[in-house]
DNA sequence: TCCATTCCGACCGCTGAAGTCGGCTTCCCG
DNA sequence: CGGGAAGCCGACTTCAGCGGTCGGAATGGA
């Protein structure tokens, strides 16, 4: 498994919220009576979405959660990273987070010469997926879910896409 | 992670393998030790590669292992999922094996009215993580640990591509 | 007949995922 | 102004699977 069910219930939750319009606050105990979904869990789910800033929340009686931005400007990658942490397809491959995309291999790295030869490969696989999560947004998956396969900004404008590691 | 150590270790001994050139059997002795993996847990791994079909033995003394086929044969997805099994964004995403590319997503399984907005994230994912397998050969990685990073098939034929999951 | 080597099943410790629980804080509404 | 509805939060538990190890059997070259 790629991404653990954190990722997925929050997902479903970002669904859910982007569906509800953005009116007053939905509370969470709707959302998981909903989904199916254990409202304890949820709880611990969204409280990452909302240190991320993709959620607000409003406390007491009538409170809830609403998305903190249009849907259209929900990036997926954000979304992941915010709920399963960064994504690698391997423990030794560490994103240097000092602005480069610079990728370390621990393997090999005293004494061997050259690049390890696996490196190029989940370089190659991150890049998919990091490329798949950059080019969809929330506003997507809600265009989706309601059964119309039209419509989805499957590609983006080139400028937009952020810099992504390359082999 | 998305992938295993399994997957690590054996694509580096794949590498090892490859590079060896093909003359006589390598003893897994040799490979551990080049690669500095424990001996015990590389038996295990290379069995999975000896039941895909993608590694040859020849057992006694001075047995060891082959590769069965030219790296330039040897695909990416073929190795990692005879390493780590399917590989799938998620545990609802089963891939339908009766030689349809169908995909089934469990949840919202009995009552609900479309698919539900997940699918089509893990349905990209997947796909970018597929695609940049299906494009990886053994001779790519070898090619790339000689230090040359020329001379990959960066980009393949379009016709050579197997059929991906589309959303 | 050694001995190197593959082959194989059993075992095992640890980490992280998945989820629960109890209690606190906040604050709308009657 | 107080009760209850909701968010907030840390501690806890359970369990599967990852990452190995171990011991021994089968095999076959020298």
């Amino acid at each position: 498994m790629i991404f653990t069910t954190k990722a997925e219930y929050g997902v479903r939750l970002l669904v859910d919220l982007g569906q509800a319009g953005g009116g007053d606050p939905v509370a969470l105990k709707a959302i998981a009576e909903r989904e199916r979904l254990p409202l304890a869990y949820l709880e611990r789910i969204v409280a990452l979405l909302r240190k991320a800033g993709i959620v607000e929340s409003t406390r007491g009686a009538r409170g809830g959660y609403l998305l903190s931005r249009d849907p259209s400007e929900i990036r997926m990658d954000e979304v992941i990273e915010a709920l399963d942490g960064p994504i690698a397809p391997m423990s030794c491959f560490i994103d240097d987070s000092t602005e480069g995309q610079k990728v370390v291999c621990s393997h090999h790295a005293i004494d061997d010469t050259g690049p390890c030869g696996t490196k190029l490969l989940w370089t190659r696989v991150q890049g998919g997926v990091v490329r798949a999560l950059q080019q969809t947004t929330l506003a997507d998956l809600i265009a989706f879910e309601r059964g119309g396969v039209g419509a989805l900004s499957t590609q983006r404008p080139v400028g937009e896409e952020l810099p992504v590691v390359t082999a």
